[in-house]
DNA sequence: CCGAATCCATCAGGATACTG
DNA sequence: CAGTATCCTGATGGATTCGG
């Protein structure tokens, strides 16, 4: 999603205009994350197995449509951010375990809220989408 | 954030396999439209505003650094999903002045609290980065 | 089994210039 | 004033293949 946090932002003829649309804005920075595509499909999937642990294989399972590539991208940002654990039993093959961290959980929350947000009201939001086609053809 | 709705999904050697992650999901499409640059930071300004009206330009001097064109794109794609209501004073020159639809105005809480999320633990978060930047290192 | 690496198509979105 | 049009870039993310 662009969020390219190094944009050349403040750079007009006159010079030092001061940084453009705040390069530090948690709000903005978050959207960048769950924005992404599978993200938040992905904490939800966790929360709903919480507090098992799932592994890589089966969460690709329950993730339909996901590639190798982007389950594993996808909980490495995760990780990094602290939101989800991951347990590697070193067997082989290895196994590898995940998990929503306290701090995961806690964004399931508002995370909930926005899905029940788009259940209840993007039929509406559609419905209008739908008028707006029609009479500009 | 590759919404293509009509990605060429199903497609593998042997035919239809059914379409690939549910072209359908609500949850998915808000995220497609919430997780565009500025289209939370419009629903923002616009419902502080609330129940005022606010005109283009206003709106481009409260989102630091949007340029016209996604100014432009952001209303658009509000409006088209009714979020947003548009009134053009046909004066000359014109003013255009815009504010949350009833529907628009329910889309600011969920939206809200994932602000105060942002704001109560980004920076957590932003620490386990730094944490692993610096153990890979 | 889990994931890294490579290759490649698509697209968001910025800069700039022009219109009614 | 409030857009629209054009051009161009980098990032997203899918397919595929290789490795431990």
């Amino acid at each position: 999603m662009t969020s390219s946090p190094t944009s050349r932002a403040s750079r007009s003829p006159d010079g030092a205009r001061g940084d453009l649309f705040d390069p530090q804005c948690p709000t903005r920075r978050l959207l960048d994350r769950i924005g992404t595509k599978w993200t938040s499909m992905a904490v939800k999937v966790l929360a709903e197995a919480s507090p098992e642990e799932v592994r890589f294989a089966e969460l690709q399972r329950r993730m339909a449509g996901i590639s190798q590539k982007m389950l594993s991208a996808t909980l490495q940002g995760l990780a990094r951010d602290g939101l989800v654990g991951r347990r590697v039993e070193a067997t082989v093959p290895p196994r590898v375990y995940y998990r929503l961290t306290p701090l995961g959980l806690t964004l399931e929350e508002p995370l909930a809220a926005l899905r029940e947000w788009a259940e209840a009201h993007m039929a509406e939001a559609d419905r209008a989408n739908r008028r707006s086609e029609r009479q500009q053809a």
